[in-house]
DNA sequence: GAGCGTTATATCGGTCGTAATATAACCAGT
DNA sequence: ACTGGTTATATTACGACCGATATAACGCTC
């Protein structure tokens, strides 16, 4: 009999940012802003600000990053939402059909989860 | 009209372990470690580990932490599978129908694992 | 050898997040 | 007015993961 090598059993994902799958053994981490427990800033949401920033729109954003406009749709949304003041200021229509800039607190966002996230790279190094 | 307020989106979620959703803005992050890309060892799996330990059955271990056993054997079976010594032994039939216990190595596992959480988490206070 | 509780393994179904798709609203330019 | 590309929103489909369930194998004890 051919004895098709029974498959067992498949465990492996496919996170969405960042991923090194290096080989050998590898600390690894995460971290993220919430408030009131949701979701507020996390590695993928700053990625998108700074797309948004440099490209003007969620879109555009959006594709370059090979996300679903939804799904960045919704994130901004949920930014503005829990954020003291909003992050991005969008527009519809218009020239261009619309745009989306970054305002001064979404700089500042991207800035301090930047410097956070840096140090969270040391301390990953540091205990490896 | 009674304009049933529309319901949005929902955006919530119910992550598995150690969660202490606190109002207002917090800092939050997760370490684990992965051997070639693959989760080897996290928050989760210690727990079940040192369940394990005190239990002697990975069956109870997974009751008493409201985990299915199918998913208790999987993580038991990747463990071992990707540590370079098994962390639990088991056997099957016998006295009690079989037991499950901690490994040498699968000790020094927990006690690696909760030292490095424990620098973590004083990283997270330290960064809030 | 019957019983028992565990390990071992397969299968089905629900749930949840995301992808894909579709369509409307918007509005400065022309 | 019409155009064009974006924002805004709903709907559907799909795939992964998890819970539940079922059943076999195991081996000590009685």
């Amino acid at each position: 009999m051919t004895e098709t090598t029974t498959p067992k059993y498949k465990v492996k994902k496919a996170p969405r940012f960042s991923d090194h799958p290096e080989p050998g053994y590898a600390l690894r981490g995460r971290i993220w802003l919430e408030k009131d427990g949701e979701l507020y800033v996390g590695w993928g949401r700053v990625m998108l600000l700074e797309r948004i920033d440099q490209l003007g729109s969620i879109s555009r954003a959006a594709r370059s990053m090979g996300l679903g406009y939804r799904n960045a749709w919704l994130w901004v949304e949920a930014m503005n939402r829990l954020a003291p003041a909003p992050l991005v200021e969008k527009s519809s229509g218009g020239a261009g059909g619309g745009h989306a800039r970054l305002t001064l607190a979404g700089h500042e966002v991207i800035a301090e989860y930047k410097a956070l996230r840096a140090r969270f790279q040391e301390f990953l190094k540091q205990s490896a």
